[in-house]
Order: structure tokens, then sequence, then C-alpha cells
DNA sequence: TCAGTCATGACACGTCGTGTCATGACTATC
DNA sequence: GATAGTCATGACACGACGTGTCATGACTGA
């Protein structure tokens, strides 16, 4: 037994995701919050920054995750090949251990509330942040890298919201492939 | 004469970058913007929103004015010759009637606020939102249409970051070009 | 047994953002 | 040139957010 009862995070999190789906992210309140997770206010704000953060907490190691996937892929990637064969570990690695079912009602909170979806483009931005340091890394250029990066964050992003989009079916690598053929022949075509 | 001060949403922004600057966004209230463009609290909120946005009024209009652009251009070019001739023209009408000066002020606030940052993230996404149907009204298909949106807002936002960074010069036209050359480059790359 | 630690509780407080009513200078109409 | 309407602002109250600070009490290690 421990002194309280353990897993104070998951039940927040997870009080909290129940509520904005009920009522709404700006109708629900912290100690609404808390009092589901048999919390206080103030414990709530020790685990998470602020009150949107509850739906983002365990993606501060993406950047990391990045960076380490990035270094242990072969040096001779050019970028649009690393991009190709990383994008689909990469969300492995970053959705792992998160059902598809917690995914999808965590999207449905975010859509319906556009101060979560400023949050979650952070979080899109952060990721590119490290993305384009692992370019430089790799010795690719200031520029290049970080248009690689922003390609490669937008081609996820909307990968993953199709994904969504159609419950999961066809699975997610299989979704990033589609994704990046059309990369490809959309930046294939004339351009001026 | 008019019965008020004329400008009060005006003095407002002069007021609140000013004190960004000086202070740091945090540390500046809203009582302390209003009292310095000689208002109340109150009326700060009925200009805008929130205290973040005081720095992206008049952005609202970037949308439509991003549809109206497209709408506009020959129907015959494609969605990449589409952001190669458009981008430029976008962004002039976006900054127009705005300094380099003005420019620089708010980017440094903005860069040295996360909160700002992500706001900044938002006004992005809903350009892009808007493109994505401008694109889709163009008669291309939805993913292609999602993809061509997002390259074109993040060569854009590569393109002004690169040249606020270089004070203006060269021109924001140029750097647009520079951009969209590399851009072309890297996903010219073999990718499989 | 005793001192140290650490997650939580309890409480105060400043700021944000909104609802609501009052004020008073302009504007249109008769 | 009265009179009613409008509209940006002022004034005030209030709930929610987020933080600083100290207390509590179950564990941990010597």
């Amino acid at each position: 037994m421990g002194r309280w009862q353990p897993g104070a995070r998951e039940r927040l999190e997870q009080a909290a995701l129940d509520l904005f789906l009920e009522q709404g992210f700006t109708q629900t309140t912290v100690p609404q919050i808390t009092a589901r997770a048999g919390l206080t206010t103030r414990t709530f704000f020790r685990h998470f920054a602020d009150k949107r953060e509850v739906l983002f907490a365990g993606e501060e190691q993406v950047p990391e995750q990045v960076a380490r996937l990035m270094a242990e892929a072969p040096p001779s990637l050019g970028p649009m090949e690393l991009i190709s064969e990383g994008l689909a570990p990469a969300a492995a690695k970053i959705f792992e251990g998160r059902s598809l079912d917690y995914l999808l009602r965590r999207r449905a909170a975010i859509d319906a509330e556009p101060a979560l979806h400023e949050r979650e483009l952070r979080k899109f931005s952060l990721m590119a942040e490290a993305l384009k340091q692992g370019f430089r890394d790799r010795g690719i250029d200031d520029l290049a890298a970080q248009l690689a990066a922003e390609i490669a964050v937008a081609t996820f992003r909307i990968a993953v919201t199709r994904w969504l989009n159609q419950h999961g079916d066809p699975d997610l690598p299989a979704t990033i492939n589609q994704t990046l053929v059309a990369m490809r022949h959309l930046t294939n075509m004339p351009s001026t």
C-alpha cells in the first residue's frame, strides 16, 4: 500500500479527458477534474503546467526520441530518404502504449477546442525544432534542414489526421506511405 | 473632436508591444497596458479576445485575402505553380502598411514568449485552412490540397523568418524565391 | 527510534477574462 | 432644435486560472 492512491497523474488525465468530452474544455474547471480524481486543485498544477497540458503530457520526450532515432539512422541516407524510412517507426514510438480509442477521444477533445489545438501545434513545432537540429547534425545546411523538418512534420500530421478520420484503417504506416506518395507527386509537378 | 481620443485600438497595440519588449509578456499586466493607452482594463478586452491577441489583430482578414487571391489566379495554374507565383504577392498583401521595424519588434516579442508563439502558430494554421479550401475549389483532391497548403505555409513562414533574421535584406520576394528553390531541390532528391 | 524525503493538502493571492449596468457624446429624425 | 437611439467607454463584481508558501504525514534509511 502506498501512502496515497498511486497513479495520480493518470487519474487526472483520465478524469480530464472524460470531462472535456462530456461538457467541453471551457466548461470544465480544474476543481471538477481533481474532485473526480480524488485530489486537490493544487496537485493538478504540480503535475501539469496548465489545464491544457493534461492532454499532452508524455510528449515532452518526443523531441529527444526524434533526435535519437535520427542519430541512429545510417548517415548515408539523404533527408527525403530519412523521412520516407523514419516516419513510420517514429510514429510507432510516439504512439506506443496509446490505444486507438484513446487517440480518437483525445482527437475529438482537441478538435472541439481551439485552445487545445493551439497547444498541439506547439508540440508539433517542438518536434520540428528537434528534426531541424537532427538534420543539421547530419550535415544538412540550415535552410534545407528547416524545410525538411517542416515537410516531415506536415506529412506526419496530415497522415495521422487521415488515419484517425478513417478510425485506424488502413493502418498508420500505410497511411503515411500514401501521404508520402502524394507529397512526391505534388512536388514533382511543374512549378514555373 | 471625437467624444473619446480616437485610435484606441492602435494605442493599445503600441503600448502592449512596447511593454512586452521592455519587461516581458508575462510581467506585463493588462492594467499596465491600458494605463499607458489611457483606457480601462475592460476596454482592452473589448478590442482583443485575450492578452496575446493584441499582437495579432488585423490578421483575421488573412484567410479571406488568401481565398480571394487564389480565386483570382488563372485556373490553369497547378498547385506548385500557384505557390511559386502567389506567395510573394500574398506576403506583400499581408504585410502591407507594416514597417520592417514594427515587424522586427513584434518578432522579438513573439520569440521571447512561448505563449505568443503558440498563438502565431494558430494564425498560420488558419491560413493553411484557407489555402486548403482554395486548392479544393480549384479542383485539387483533398489530400493534395492539404499537402499543398502546408507546403505553402511552411515556405512562407520559413522565408519570413529568414528575411527578418537578415533585417530585411535581401527583400522578401527574393528570400521567398530562395526558399522555393531550396524546397524544389530538396523534394527532388531521391526518396527511397 | 529518529531525521530526511516527498507527494499531497490547505490557504492566500494576483491576474485573466466576462457579465452587466451606467454614462455621455454623437446622429438621425421630426 | 428637441428627442430618441447608438455605441464606445467606464465602473464594478465575480469566477476561474495559476503560483507561492507552509503544513502534514506516510515512507525510507541509518
